[in-house]
RNA sequence: GCGCCCGUAGCUCAGGGGAUAGAGCAGUAGCCUUCUAAGCUAUUGGUCGUUGGUUCGAAUCCAACCGGGCGCACCA
């Protein structure tokens, strides 16, 4: 990467200058915001400026001269103690053809190159359809998926299929309370799908003996017939539904319980099970298994993991939650700290809530009132083809950071086919493709890239120049920001339009800067098809 | 009471110690005999919740406070 080269030239004139030998990490090189600083800067004259007793000023000068002579830049300039670095039109050109090069593997990096990754995400119970919650984390852990693969990670998405605890009790009484064989609580779930379920299933009803059993098979159904269409219309495509049923059978956490025995993580008191969380920073130590001698929801969750990093050897492990889980990350982080130690790494990202507003009110949700709005509801509110709708709510959602409170307001969500700035990429990748079809049947000479030297030709370039930095950081921050992949895409779209406006392609009357500006074009077309279908997940058109 | 998250333009949101705080939408004024105007250009709009602190430099880090959301089970 380009960074990498000027802060090697930084350290080379520091040690000319001043005789000081710093390492790579010392250094900070970004990309200006303005073209008026020129295209890369440091503040490393700040930086040493106590411990070289003099201004940044003056350090920052005394580099410039430096580097002007031996860096091999266009130009480099001091400017109030920043360091301004200008890149010649070679440079630019390279990225280009480095482009053209490796196609589809641009920007592929290798930061977690072989490891073993998971993504789960979802998971919601089979207790009712999905809601917009759930397409936020949907969609967050499937593009953040496609970062790790892009990162060499050999990735796996994964749904936790919560089939074998109380709300499959909880969901089996509610059925028989809305067939009117039961005294109807507030706890019960309530909702349309659960009248019709008991309306269409009265013999299972009949003959079913508990509502456990009850349960199960409504849950069974409601994964096959409600949660998977729904997933599958959000374009995700899970490699595993993982039953926490079926491990509860295969005797895994009455295993797990064993091990942490073994292993002195617990203790009895009052008649529970107690697991040790407190010595691995959480607020207190939890129940594994009651005094009743059921085993608590933690039990099977810690159960889980231990298949995650122990049968299934993940080497990072992210747990795509909701805020209204975050009370649980401590327990769940204590508990693979005391247990899995250096096998793998556990992160766990919190998405926060997602308020509906409807007629400028709050709309308050809730699967137990049956107040809420499904991620089918959504797709179809937004209309169009059944693929340009996920697409406009995968863009929307990844539009923001996962911290963000969002609101998300479904009279809008009519009109967002033509607002939301997905149409804007979009529109891009259909330009591009047309400019390239209109181009098809020319002769053409061998292209010159060096004929690339105006200044829209150049941004757009290195917009492209950036798309490495951008993976690797979302990859690197905490936070997992996949979002900056769709301000990504716009900031892409833009540079185009404008070089689009700015530059004619296709010239009749100049061929060999036809030829220069067709592989420019190609160029751009392969990080757009990169981003929108690779990264993002949406479709790229060819013709709008 | 304790913990996590948020407070930035009229609205929805970016901004992860740097130069003049940005985008989309909304508003105003322009640009189609030329590769798709779902586009481009110009422009209006800000006490970055408040007060302190750290720093050469703070929207960004720290503390306190004020607002708002979500959690604080031998529920799942």
């Amino acid at each position: 990467m380009i960074t990498d080269k000027i802060t090697e030239s930084i350290l080379y004139s520091l040690q000319q200058v001043f005789q000081l030998h710093l390492k790579r990490a010392d250094i900070e090189v970004v990309q200006t915001s303005s073209r008026e600083h020129g295209d890369y800067a440091s503040n490393v004259a700040f930086r040493l400026a106590k411990e070289l007793h003099k201004s940044p000023k003056e350090i920052a000068e005394e580099l410039a001269v430096s580097l002007n002579a031996t860096g091999g830049f266009k130009k480099v300039e001091a400017v109030n103690g920043f360091v301004n670095f200008y890149l010649d039109h070679e440079y630019f050109q390279g990225i280009a053809s480095q482009i053209l090069k490796e196609k589809a593997h641009y920007a592929d990096l290798d930061i977690l190159k072989g490891k073993k990754v998971q993504v789960e995400f979802i998971s919601a119970n089979p207790t009712g359809p999905l809601t917009l919650a759930n397409g936020r984390g949907g969609f967050g852990g499937d593009v953040l998926a496609n970062v790790f693969s892009k990162v060499g990670a050999k990735v796996e998405r994964e749904y936790y299929v919560n089939d074998g605890g109380n709300q499959v009790k909880l969901l089996g009484d509610s059925i028989l309370a809305a067939a009117g064989k039961l005294e109807p609580s507030d706890d019960f779930y309530k909702g349309p799908y659960i009248e019709e379920w008991a309306k269409d299933n009265a013999r299972a009803i009949a003959e079913t003996k508990d509502s456990f059993a009850l349960g199960s098979i409504a849950a069974a159904e409601l994964l096959e017939k409600k949660i998977k269409p729904s997933v599958s219309r959000m374009g995700i495509l899970f490699d595993q539904w993982f039953s926490e049923k079926e491990m509860i059978d295969r005797g895994e956490v009455d295993e797990g319980i064993e091990n942490l025995k073994k292993y002195g993580h617990t203790y009895e008191k009052d008649g529970a099970l107690w697991l040790k969380t407190t010595e691995k920073a959480d607020d207190k130590d939890r129940v594994i298994v009651k005094a009743d001698g059921e085993k608590t929801y933690f039990a099977n969750d810690i159960a889980y993991h231990f298949d995650k990093f122990y049968k299934r050897k993940f080497d990072l492990v992210v747990n795509f939650w909701g805020a209204d889980h975050h009370g649980y990350v401590g327990r769940m982080m204590a508990a693979v700290a005391l247990t899995v130690g250096s096998v793998g790494t556990l992160r766990i990202a919190i998405m926060q809530m997602v308020r509906l507003v409807k007629d400028g009110q709050e709309y308050k949700m809730s699967k137990r009132k049956g107040t809420y709005v499904t991620m089918d509801d959504l797709l179809e509110l937004i209309g169009g083809t059944e693929s340009d709708a996920s697409d406009v709510a995968r863009f929307f959602f990844l539009s923001r950071s996962f911290n963000t409170h969002m609101d998300f307001d479904l009279d809008l969500a009519k009109e967002r086919s033509d607002k939301n700035p997905v149409f804007y990429v979009k529109y891009a990748y259909a330009r591009l493709s047309g400019i390239l079809r209109n181009a098809e049947a020319m002769k053409l000479p061998k292209p010159d890239l060096s004929l690339l030297v105006e200044p829209q030709e150049t941004e757009l370039i290195e917009q492209m120049a950036q798309l490495p930095q951008v993976i690797a950081s979302i990859v690197t921050f905490d936070e997992y920001p996949v979002h900056f992949l769709t301000f990504y895409a716009i900031d892409l779209a833009k540079k185009f339009h404008v070089f689009y406006d700015k530059c004619r392609v296709i010239d009749e009357e100049n061929l060999s800067l036809t030829a220069a500006r067709i592989e420019l074009v190609r160029a751009t077309q392969i990080v757009l098809g990169i981003v929108m279908r690779d990264l993002i997940g949406i479709d790229a058109p060819e013709k709008m």
